[in-house]
DNA sequence: ATGACGTATACCCAATTGGCTATACGTTTG
DNA sequence: CAAACGTATAGCCAATTGGGTATACGTCAT
């Protein structure tokens, strides 16, 4: 159905991909080269994995002269939650204010 | 990392076998036959694609006689809610008793 | 201005994937 | 028991994917 939701779901559904969107959520604004040390993969690869979380919206990118700092956009994850959450079909008043927290937590 | 973790991201990450997954949430306990209406592909296929739910662990089969009903595993989206979880880094305490939750979703 | 650096793009390749048809196998029904 | 049915497997193929190297492009330092 949803464009965003497969793009989501198909970006983490790499390990490599979900690996760099840990790092950047753990660590938020990082270099390329700094997410390189333990990507496991070449830098152009690292690259490429970038641009895919960046379509999904999981990721955001700031030019810094030569530098290119990503972070993590958490709010992205509310698609996560809201399939979840219809799959569940259930306790759906826990995260009815989600949207909102996550909206806080992305400064 | 996670071994589970991979396979779960991985099979919810095509399209036709979420949605697979999405009719077996709504409706429960369906046969391949009953399943292959909205499927879009064909019954081989879908078969298939079960095996692949079934190994992440995000579906069950019971065999009945020479039909099979399929259900989904909702508590296999435990996988997804921790790691989102985790992710976000935040609200832990109102996931806490997830769990429990699911389990006693399940029956 | 030149060279080193950080990043992205282009291009290539092997492996995986998702679909199909044909078919096998068990179960039910006539 | 034979035919029909429900499901799974086998084998095939085109498309996608994830990786690599080479290279282009901008920025910074010398």
């Amino acid at each position: 159905m949803s464009q965003l939701q497969d793009a989501v779901f198909r970006a983490l559904a790499d390990p490599t991909r979900r690996g760099l969107f840990e790092r950047l959520c753990r660590q938020g604004d990082t270099t390329v080269v700094g997410l390189l040390a333990d990507a496991g993969v070449s830098q152009p690869v690292v690259s490429k994995h970038l641009k895919i979380l960046k379509a999904a919206g999981l990721v955001h990118d700031r030019h810094e002269g030569r530098y290119t700092y990503y972070s993590a956009r958490r709010e992205a994850l509310g698609t996560l939650v809201d399939w979840t959450t219809e799959m569940a079909g259930f306790w759906q008043d826990r995260f009815d204010d989600l949207d909102d927290l996550l909206k806080r937590m992305d400064q």
